[in-house]
DNA sequence: GCCGTTTTCGGCCCGACTGTTTTCAGTCG
């Protein structure tokens, strides 16, 4: 946890270093150190021990000295000191559209305005019109901004906005003249959250392209309209923005729109050095155009394979592309089971023979059924007698079925004091079991860590079901030392979940890489209750790609006999 | 504040659109 602290301070000091018109090399310094420290996979803390810190890329002696300050403080001092410059509550004014460091500056300069309340006083009173470089518009998006935050739209989960993505992509492609169309940005990253959907388009009739997606059905308010670039917010708070490039620059300006920001830096960085240009309209030497047509192409000619979307985010991706030690990601079409469903016998919507068809309709060949524990009463537990019967069930249904294989599993509750809600004589008896924390999530991080330990240490236990108990936007992880937890894994063999609920997605991405580089298997299982959402299935395997996962790290590719193969084995 | 097979000082990614301006700064991605 240590890691996103350090990694906030930075961050935080990085915009109050903006709003204060610091320079502006500076500042991109402590934003790369904030991104480099967040996507650590391992404890910050450790390699200032080791004296490690000078080695992370954009971390000099300067900003190593102000981590270890961090580590031992608590704080920076520059920080500190900043805050008593520039009022913290400014970095809220950041959040508003159209108001960027140089405009929350001249605000607070001239009327020493802190609050969204006096800001929004302000513009109505035409306050804010007669700074210099202000007028009356903007001062209606600054309204427009503080209502939009009122209404707190901020970045929603992947699996809520890719079908919402994918329906606008469909409706645009049905009525435009368009040649190429396709999601770019973070949904086409795969990141966990977005805060908008971005649209990369080729056609030569750009202008009529536009006019359609400002007109679709979908569309609240047109933010901004070019031929090449155009911006809408839609009925349901999410900003989209369309571009549009000739189909020669397809390659490019895929590459350019989807980012990250910290990639493509680095990636038009590598270019100057062999003395090119990249922008989205292509490779350029000079004045000339050498490439573009394709992604391919353009990483080509800097010498680098194709680096797969859910990579780029500068998380290593460059160095091991340039030394050709990219993985071999996990594709969807090698996933064979489901290693997480719940089905009536607890809590869950569907019978079993539901979820089998459900499983043979998305080509999957096993599904493990894991129903709560008896012990978790309001989530429907099974008790003993209950169990056994579904053990027999699942038998009668396997002998039957061909195509598709239960795995007669259980999620089985890890009691506050680090027990499971089974005896071992009911465990034995479970094919898969994998354990989880439901309750308690107040305790200590020693305490819930010492739980959770002491379960993947018992050995019937195979796994550990959403090993953070993260909810995205509802709920943060629950105290845990993730190191140990995963130390923990590795000494037993045994696989952690990557929980693929739209809104758990735990482990994350940047825990699933420290997992694959530390060797530990890793198990994607939807949670689903009803059937539909197993088809979160595709989220698991987006997590898995972005933490670097190949076939061989995850048990999900394993076939039923292997992966049955594998939890017998673990038993021995 | 970082970084270096051109450099230990002087560079640091690139372009579109808006709103405020009579040529461009600021914002955004």
């Amino acid at each position: 946890m240590k890691n996103k602290e350090v990694a906030e301070i930075f961050r935080k000091t990085a915009e109050l270093l903006e709003i204060k018109g610091d320079n502006p090399f500076r500042i991109r310094a402590y934003e790369r150190a904030a991104q480099t420290i967040e996507s650590l996979t391992k404890d910050i803390e450790e390699l200032a021990k080791e004296g490690r810190l000078e080695n992370l890329p954009g971390i000099g002696a300067d900003l190593a000295g102000k981590i270890k300050e961090i580590l031992k403080t608590g704080t920076l001092s520059l920080y500190e000191n900043l805050k008593k410059e520039i009022p913290p509550v400014l970095l809220n004014f950041l959040e508003i559209p159209s108001l960027g460091p140089k405009k929350v500056k001249a605000i607070y300069e001239k009327y020493g305005i802190i609050s969204l309340d006096e800001l929004e006083k302000a513009c109505l009173q035409h306050k804010i019109a007669k700074l210099p470089g202000f007028g009356l518009k903007t001062e209606e998006n600054i309204l427009k901004g503080i209502k939009l935050i009122k209404e707190k739209t901020g970045r929603r989960p992947l699996g809520e906005v890719l079908p919402l993505a994918e329906e606008v992509i469909a409706l645009i492609k049905s009525r435009a003249p368009l040649l190429q169309i396709e999601v770019a940005g973070s949904i086409r990253r795969r990141k966990e959250t977005v805060k908008d959907i971005d649209v990369l388009i080729t056609s030569t009739h750009p202008l009529e392209v536009m006019k359609v997606v400002s007109s679709l059905p979908l569309v609240e308010e047109v933010l901004a309209f070019g031929e090449t670039k155009t911006s809408v917010r839609l009925k349901m708070g999410m900003q989209m923005d369309v571009r549009v490039v000739e189909p020669s620059a397809w390659g490019s300006a895929l590459a350019y729109f989807t980012g990250s920001k910290a990639h493509n830096i680095r990636i038009r960085e590598l270019a100057l050095e062999r003395g090119l240009k990249i922008n989205e309209y292509g490779v350029f030497r000079g004045e000339e155009r050498i490439a573009g047509k394709t992604e391919e192409e353009v990483y080509a000619i800097l010498g680098l394979p194709f680096i797969p979307p859910e990579l780029r985010e500068d998380r290593g991706e460059i160095e091991a592309a340039l030394q050709g030690r990219l993985p071999q990601l996990v594709n969807y079409e090698d996933i064979q089971g489901d290693g997480h469903v719940h089905s009536k016998y607890s809590d869950g919507m569907a019978s079993l023979e539901e979820i089998m068809a459900k499983a043979e309709a998305m080509g999957l060949s096993w599904v493990a059924v894991c129903d709560h524990s008896q012990g978790l009463k309001v989530a429907g537990g099974v008790p003993v007698e209950d169990l056994f019967k579904k053990k027999k069930r699942i038998e009668e249904l396997n002998a039957r079925s061909k195509k598709v294989k239960l795995v007669f599993g259980a999620e089985v509750d890890i009691l506050s004091d680090g027990t499971l809600d089974y005896p071992d004589e009911v465990l034995k008896e479970i094919d898969f079991v994998i354990a989880a924390i439901h309750t308690g999530f107040q305790q200590t991080e020693k305490q819930i860590t010492q739980r959770i330990v002491s379960a993947l240490k018992h050995p019937l236990v195979h796994a550990l079901s959403h090993p953070t108990g993260r909810v995205i936007g509802e709920r943060e992880p629950y105290a845990v030392n993730m190191e140990e937890v995963m130390k923990t894994a590795k000494e037993h063999g045994k696989a952690l979940e990557i929980n693929c609920y739209y809104k758990r997605l735990d482990l994350n991405d940047i825990h699933v890489k420290a997992c694959v580089e530390m060797g530990i298997p890793l198990i994607i299982g939807t949670d689903a209750h009803i059937v539909d959402q197993m088809e979160y299935l595709r989220l698991g395997v987006s997590v898995a790609r972005r933490g670097w996962c190949e076939k061989k790290d995850l048990l999900n590719t394993f076939t039923y006999d292997k992966f049955m193969e594998w939890l017998r084995g673990l038993r021995k």
